[in-house]
RNA sequence: CGGGGCGUAGCGUAGCCCGGUAUCGCGCCUGCUUUGGGAGCAGGAGGUCGCAGGUUCGAAUCCUGCCGCCCCGACCA
């Protein structure tokens, strides 16, 4: 009643903000574009880093931690780099406030005296800090790979900003590696995307496409953007992740060379890749409705929550003797529960909030219940109700966490799946993008001109070019120019 | 930066046209009754009406200026 959600088919936008908001993920901050992760959207955060850390880690890597500031003249270093980001970075020219010297105006005022030397940008990425660093870490093909990661925050001064998805600062995990070939690196560039994408489409159960970027989608200073790219509910593409083969780009930028076993000198080849609270966004858009937020069990916060239905202190404290058994048995099975038993709520209120915040499983559990020996299960992604025995519970429970994450997973397959639609001519490139949206699987010429050209007449961009992507010759959408794939368009966030 | 919308209690709002000291719901506090889909009754607390100036005996309301936020677009993860 308080909370009532905007309609999906209402609002698509305000569909999703009323979600993070009233789902309790985060809040608007008093900073323009910036916004405050509260407790529970900041555990969804901490249990996707908590995997892929371990993932990490698992290939090898190391976590470490650089500056946040990074001196100007070090953004300036790599030509393309520099392009990239000019446009948005936040600039720290002083050191100091002071009280205002006029007497009559209340307040700080930057002190003129405290200006910088050398103004300070707020990363928006740290490749440069970084492998200003690395030149001093490098010297012998004995000191490769090196295989670097931070978890940190970074400022990107958007235009226009939306809850996870865009802000100015926001949180990622940056990957950042040095190796002796560009073989290696370029393995290592598709290693990490296949540990992004076995994430996206395991914990979250979002199938993702692996593809290359096109030339304008690249990221700027890479040779290669890898990728993997998400299909939202009203069929507009995610990116959810990016590896980038750098080439010797930063290496040449920042001097990092390293003797190879024949004792002469080379460049290093380097990568980096990057997730980030984005990703957030993407799991509440991919599959939540209009009664709030579904969140597939392997990265729910809350997995299970039981609420207890009684009158009186009687049933109550019988009806605790039997969760707490519960409680013990589906703790022990890994499965993280919640008793919720506060009397300040009646069970159809704690029914709706659960739901509101997407606990893939609810058991209510009440004095009738127990003389049959059952609990009521609901799953939060179909809304159904089962009763069940009470014997084995806990495994049934575990059992049925899978089923959802499974048949979550091929819920948003089968609609990714059904929104890759070819198209050969414009008309129908145009008409499928406004009337079923989706990916539209369309044969371009190669080059940004057209891709360009494209996204003027449409609003659409080559999200990527799939791995593996089936080899037909064809005629460009739009110039009729030979082509020899075709390539995945999409209106995108 | 352009277009649209909105600022009144923690949240959502009425009042504004036509000036007279702020309405209602949710939430909150106390008590009792309740508890199988957002409980009921009774009592209570809570307000710089976005900010600043102006008009007026008197401004949430009229005038001027400013600020903030949201949505759509250009830019981007």
């Amino acid at each position: 009643m308080s909370k009532e959600i905007t309609a999906r088919s209402e609002d698509y936008s305000q569909w999703y903000n009323d979600l993070i908001l009233k789902g309790g993920l985060a809040d608007y901050s008093a900073v323009r574009g910036c916004m405050v992760i509260k407790p529970y959207g900041f555990a969804l955060w901490e249990g996707m880093r908590d995997v892929l850390d371990a993932k990490f880690k698992e290939t090898g890597h190391q976590n470490a931690y650089f500056p946040l500031f990074i001196p100007k003249s070090f953004l300036s270093k790599e030509a393309e780099h520099v392009d990239g980001f000019a446009k948005e970075c936040a600039v720290v020219t002083h050191h100091r406030l002071m009280q205002n010297p006029d007497p009559n105006v209340k307040g700080l005022v930057v002190d003129p005296e405290a200006k910088l030397e050398e103004e300070l940008i707020v990363r928006p990425t740290s490749e440069t800090i970084i492998w200003n660093t690395y030149k001093d870490w490098i010297q012998s093909y004995r000191d490769l790979p090196l295989l670097i990661n931070q978890w940190a925050n970074v400022v990107r001064w958007e235009m226009r900003t939306r809850l996870f998805l865009r802000t100015a600062e926001f949180l990622w995990q940056e990957g950042h590696t040095a190796h002796a070939t560009a073989e290696e690196a370029i393995a290592e560039t598709k290693q990490m995307l296949e540990v992004y994408a076995d994430f996206a489409e395991n914990y979250m159960a979002l199938p993702v496409v692996r593809g290359v970027k096109s030339p304008a989608e690249r990221f700027a200073g890479a040779l290669d953007t890898y990728c993997i790219e998400a299909l939202m509910q009203d069929g507009k593409a995610l990116q959810a992740g990016t590896s980038h083969f750098l080439g010797q780009n930063f290496a040449k930028a920042f001097d990092v060379k390293f003797s190879n076993k024949e004792n002469k000198q080379e460049y290093v080849w380097a990568t980096s890749w990057g997730v980030s609270t984005r990703l957030i966004g993407a799991l509440v858009m991919a599959h939540s409705d209009d009664d709030g937020l579904v969140l597939p069990p392997r990265i729910a916060p809350l997995q299970v929550v039981i609420v207890p239905i009684y009158k009186g202190d009687e049933q109550k404290s019988k009806i605790d003797a039997k969760v707490h058994e519960i409680m013990a048995d589906l703790k022990k099975a890994g499965i993280r529960v919640k008793y919720d038993d506060s009397d300040n709520a009646r069970p159809g209120w704690k029914f709706a909030e659960y739901e509101m915040k997407g606990v893939p499983v609810r058991i209510a559990l009440g004095a009738r219940d127990l003389e049959n020996n059952v609990a009521e299960v609901a799953r939060r992604d179909t809304k159904t109700k089962e009763s069940l025995s009470l014997d084995g519970l806990a495994e049934r429970i575990g059992t049925l966490l899978q089923d959802i994450q499974t048949e979550m997973y091929n819920k948003a397959l089968k609609f990714r799946d059904e929104h890759i639609t070819p198209a050969d001519t414009m008309e129908e490139f145009e008409r499928l993008l406004d009337e079923k949206t989706g990916f539209i699987a369309a044969h371009w010429d190669g080059t940004t001109e057209t891709e360009e050209k494209i996204k003027e007449l449409t609003k659409a961009t080559i999200r990527c070019i799939p791995l593996n992507n089936k080899q037909e010759a064809g005629t460009c959408i739009l110039t009729g120019k030979p082509s020899t794939q075709r390539v995945l368009f999409a209106r995108a966030y």
